[in-house]
DNA sequence: TTCAGGTTACGAATCCGGTCGTATATTGCT
DNA sequence: AGCAATATACGACCGGATTCGTAACCTGAA
């Protein structure tokens, strides 16, 4: 397994990179209006945002027309692993189970999940 | 319940809040000790940023004597409860159990902590 | 009293994320 | 060709977080 750079996207980038995970793939204007259902800022700063997720290479982007065309290059995934890695450790001692606890105790799963969680944990006992 | 506003430590507060948690109560040469073993900024860096977290309402002390002895004046349970809720929402689309699931599949718990959940977890069933 | 060591206070520099204005390019239409 | 619409590129600014240098202030020991 390949040793993969502590890749941390800002809040922002996180906003958009969800855009991307959602959809596929995404032009700036798309992206832009998504995000404008909740929250108003300029289109060139979806555009500028963009760009330096572009350097910074969390996102890959097919320029061959004129309409660039942005996919996500981290994994969602990936992403979710390391910041959740980074909680546990920063605010829970490293204990997964403390922030499982936290989180079942204050978002209560319905019936469906509760199962799902049920035969995760199950396969967890056997080994 | 009081509504208690949005606070949001910056992950420099983090670790001084986490020394604060752990001790009950420190002065700023012992919290910057016990940074130092992984990190390393000067001495007046940590005192300033404790003293902004005064400031900021995040921490108290008292300053009856020269060296200011600080305590957390946010809970561990509420700070954890506020970051995971907006982790949850951000980057799980609201839903907890995904973040569960990420967490137990990713840092496995031994058995106690095992037999923690389920018992967590035979309590939500029966609601 | 005097001084050395430790402590707080404070201001300034720096860095980074986020925001936007403006210039420049491309495209399609008339 | 000329124009309007739409895109990208780029530089500048703002605010908050972080860092640190320096001054001012105790306090205990010699």
């Amino acid at each position: 397994m390949a040793i993969s750079k502590p890749i941390k996207p800002t809040e922002s980038e996180l906003e958009i990179l969800r855009v991307l995970w959602d959809k596929g793939q995404a032009t700036v204007r798309e992206v832009h209006e998504i995000l404008g259902e909740y929250k108003d800022a300029g289109y060139t700063t979806t555009l500028k945002l963009m760009q330096i997720m572009f350097e910074k290479g969390i996102v890959k982007r097919d320029d061959s027309s004129k309409t660039h065309i942005y996919k996500a290059n981290i994994t969602r995934e990936n992403t979710q692993q390391q910041i959740v890695g980074k909680m546990i450790n920063s605010l829970f001692g490293g204990s997964s189970t403390q922030l499982v606890m936290q989180a079942l105790g204050n978002h209560a799963p319905n019936k469906e999940e509760l199962e799902e969680i049920q035969k995760l944990l199950d396969n967890l006992k056997k080994q």
